[in-house]
DNA sequence: GATGAATGAGATTTCATTCAT
DNA sequence: AATGAATGAAATCTCATTCAT
């Protein structure tokens, strides 16, 4: 007999319930929101939720890897159509810019991630599955530009690529975090100030 | 009834709840550690710890005070005796590489303050207060540096020193973010590279 | 809707749901058994259990029937071509004895047979129809032996046969509750001891 | 600082909460019985009870243990005053005769150690400890007796005491069980039946 | 008739807070 | 003031039963 309902169905099912925690986990906290919550955000019985995830921890990790998992996707497709090293890196200081102004729903997605991470560094084998994601997609995102920039003489050849990679990063998770918690931070001019003094560097002879 | 104990007693146990709560936080996080975990960590009973604070929330807000206004004390008195502007600027920046290597307790903190930062966000109160007071210490602690810098002819008079504070704390927040979350981040030499990239750009002609 | 299957078929799957439910309730007991557990035994789906079952107590209480009926079935059948009393009632000592050694499968069918029956001992309307079943088949199997017997001049006269049949019972309850709970209980010898000590004395003048 | 109660008050405390465990567990069984139905049997709060027993198994198994204890201490002190062999197995057989008319109480808890007996049968490592315990009280018991009164030449010297043993238990658990189950079982007639053909049986020459 | 996803009452357990000693 | 036992609201999770497909 066929199955009762469709694997899409079950995948959106699954969405709808993450959709729910998501907004429940950034208007609480990930601790401080509740099942209940999540069943009343979603609309989606308690029972329900159970048959999908094990856990309320189970939600977490899932959320975990989704949200890694689309940026990444995200950030490599928009990137792949530039074909200068400087572009590349210009268009990703650009594209986190324009993030500005955020919606609400952004910088409490930006909030969880934030919490999210924190709260992962306390499990050993949490922490280091997220540094070897983080390793292998945001830092190489960097890195890659930096060396293919480097080959095509775009960027002096000594700069190393991951502190570049680890600038970028150290600095926008930063100025995501000044702008979630700070509403007056001036995201925008910042991120073209750091951008303008690396670029200038790499560029230097 | 009068009081029998000593002020500079009260103050002592008080110290000694909070430094045992600041551990438990920093070990399980601030939702997860219970009032039990405080308790064992501080060795000081649960009824006497209420007698000194009137929830977990208060403990937590009371840290959350603590420890910004000892950093605070601490940055300015070393600042002081310092005499150019670039030389404290510097001075900060080697302040923050010089941490590292962090120790487990350091790491601790710094989690435990980027939680409460974020935390703080969901209370519309507390994120006011939060920003007046980063605004008041920790910008204006470069800000006035920057000032300093520019009527004495050493910065270029074009820099807004509300960006380069902005920078340098939004910078220093991500730094000590990827630090406390990954042992293999290069925390001192990404902290070099961002000094030069800054001072030279503020000594530019 | 008229039924489209066939009598046949209903009574074949019941058997099935009843086999997997036994399995289940043998290996974690009534109450800690779950509908879930019996259809991962059984094979069959949870709405299909339902279509046979109005609950979880109804295929409690139908396999209580089951079991009683088919035990005593099976008794009355060995028993009726044996001719002389002594015969009968030493067969059915032998019959229990020659149980052991147990299968896996026949000590859980015991262990629940008997939660079964402690667990009826809290219904009052249970406990009754119990009392009445075990008194018509048990008990009667035995005193209808022990009359003949008597008037046949092989026991002696003043054995009152309900207490034969009650120590007979009494006994091998106890007997398998025993050997369910003890792998090194000496079964075969304790059963053979007794058989002859109760022949024994019903057959002295 | 002295405790805040005594010793006493929480063995008390913790009697007070057996008590009413082992009442809903007779009214109810052990798995029927919710922690809700002990709070309010025993008038002592949900969280009193967690603060004694870390779960509700806990509580089944310290009872366990108590019952077993009690019912040991009981008979061996009872028995230690007689002197010769067959007074004190005869005064086994009639301490448990005259339990009967057996309270409700008893009813219950007969019920209850009955079943959690069988209940443990599913967790080997209980298993082995309620046979081991089995077999150092409640056997040797008996056994001890048997060779007394063979080495004092009061029983037949052939007869073997572990046999005599497990027929004694055996038919003293079948017969709780039938009294249990059944209001009009004749439990002391058959006791006495049963005490007659065992002290025959070990008399005999 | 069969399926298994959905439901939600109810179970166990936790824990911030109170309060008698 | 200090203690820690008591409280009970609230959290997480389970599972018998229903019902749309």
């Amino acid at each position: 007999m066929a199955p009762i309902v469709s694997e899409e169905y079950k995948r959106k099912k699954k969405k709808e319930i993450l959709a729910g925690a998501l907004a429940c986990f950034a208007k609480k906290g990930f601790q401080a929101a509740t099942i209940d919550d999540i069943v009343a955000y979603s609309g989606i019985s308690k029972g329900a939720i159970y048959n999908y995830f094990k856990s309320k921890e189970e939600i977490y990790l899932e959320l975990l890897n989704e949200q890694t998992e689309s940026a990444n996707a995200r950030l490599e497709e928009n990137i792949s159509m530039l074909s200068s090293a400087e572009e590349k890196l210009e268009y990703l200081f650009d594209l986190y810019r324009d993030m500005s102004p955020f919606s609400q729903e952004r910088k409490d997605r930006i909030t969880v991630q934030l919490e999210f991470t924190l709260h992962s560094s306390r499990d050993e084998n949490l922490n280091r599955i997220l540094n070897e994601r983080g390793k292998k997609f945001f830092l190489k995102l960097i890195t890659d530009i930096m060396e293919d920039g480097q080959i095509a003489g775009e960027f002096r050849p000594d700069a190393d690529p991951n502190h570049v990679a680890g600038l970028f990063w150290t600095f926008m998770d930063g100025a995501m975090l000044h702008r979630a918690i700070n509403e007056e931070y001036p995201y925008r001019t910042i991120i073209d100030y750091v951008k303008n003094l690396v670029l200038q560097d790499l560029k230097k002879e």
